[in-house]
DNA sequence: ACAATTTGGTTGACATGTCAACTATTCTTT
DNA sequence: AAAGAATAGTTGACATGTCAACCAAATTGT
C-alpha cells in the first residue's frame, strides 16, 4: 500500500505547483468531507445545507439573490428550494407588492435543523483551521480574493 | 445592476469567514474559467485536459495511478480514457508482463495538442498568480496542505 | 401609454460526477 | 499449490451540475 507512494510522488513535484489543480483537489476533498458529515447527521445534501445556512444568515431572501452570491445555477436553486419546501424546511411566499419575487424563510423545523447542524459544522470549521494562525488565515483569504478577481479574465492564447 | 451590491454584501460578512464556502466558490470560478478557455481553444473538457497533462508529465502511466493522485473517480477515468483514445489523443496498450495493467501514453497528436494548449494554460497560470509574491504563493500552498490533511477527519458532532 | 429590455423563476435536455457491483487478474498467506 | 484478499479496469444506475429556452412580471426609454 505504501509501495505506491513513490509512484504518486513523481506526479507531485510537477503538479503541486499548478495552483488550479491544487485548489480543485482541496475543494473536492473538503466538499466530500462536508457531504459525508451531512449525510451522517442529517438528510441534507451539500447544496441544500448551503442554501439553508445562507437563508438562515440573512433571515429572508430570494432565489436570485442566492444565485448571485453563491454562483449556484439558478435552475438548481429552483429545484433545491422546492425539495426543501417539500421537506417542510423552508417557507416560500410571495413578497409583498410583487407577483414574482418569492420570499424564502426557514420554517421552525428548518431552523431547528440548522441549529443542530451548525454546531457540528462549526466544530468542523474549527478543526480545519486549527493549525492556522490568524495571520495565516487572513493571508489565505486574501489569496482567494486575488484568485477570484483573476478568474474573471477569459482570454489567453492569441 | 450595481443596485444589488448592497444586497449581496449582507451575505458577504457572514460567509466570507466560512473557509469551505470560499474555497468551493473560488475553485468553481477557476474551473469555469479553465473550461471556458479549453472550449475556446480546443475540444477538451476540463477532466480530459487534466488527464492529458498528467500523462504528459510522467510520460506513461495507468488509470489507477491517475485515480490515486487526482482523486478523480476511477469509473470516470475509464470513460474519459476511452474517449481520448477514440479521438486519437492517447495510446493504450497492455503493459509488458501484465494482463490487466494498461499503459497510457500520449499519441503524437496528443502531444501536439498538449504542446499547443500548455502555452495558453501557462499564460493563464501566470496571470492568476501575478499578484502573488513567492512567499505568498508558498504560504498559500502550505495552507492547502493543512486543509487537505484536516479534510481526512470524518467525525464531528457526537 | 406602450414597446423594448431586463429580471425572477421554472423547466427540459444534456453533461459530468459519484457509487456500487462485477469480472479478471495478481498478490499474499498458509 | 490453493484459498483468500487486494488490485485494475469496466459498466450501469443514479445524483448533481450546467446550459439554454421559456413564461410572466417589472422596469426603462421614448
Amino acid at each position: 500500500m505504501q509501495s505506491q507512494v513513490s509512484d504518486t510522488d513523481r506526479f507531485a513535484s510537477e503538479f503541486r505547483a499548478v495552483i488550479t489543480y491544487r485548489i480543485a483537489k482541496t475543494a473536492n476533498l473538503l466538499n466530500a468531507q462536508a457531504a459525508h458529515v451531512l449525510k451522517k447527521n442529517s438528510s441534507l445534501s451539500l447544496t441544500e445545507w448551503r442554501i439553508i445556512s445562507l437563508i438562515n444568515a440573512v433571515d429572508e431572501t430570494t432565489a436570485s439573490e442566492i444565485a448571485m452570491t453563491t454562483f449556484i445555477d439558478k435552475g438548481q436553486i429552483s429545484r433545491t428550494v422546492r425539495s426543501l419546501a417539500d421537506k417542510g424546511l423552508l417557507l416560500a411566499k410571495q413578497r409583498e407588492g410583487s407577483r414574482r419575487k418569492i420570499e424564502l424563510k426557514l420554517s421552525p423545523k428548518g431552523k431547528a435543523l440548522h441549529r443542530r447542524m451548525v454546531a457540528i459544522m462549526t466544530s468542523r470549521q474549527r478543526h480545519l483551521t486549527s493549525e492556522f494562525t490568524s495571520e495565516e488565515l487572513a493571508a489565505f483569504h486574501s489569496a482567494l480574493d486575488k484568485l477570484e478577481r483573476a478568474s474573471k479574465m477569459r482570454d489567453f492564447g492569441e
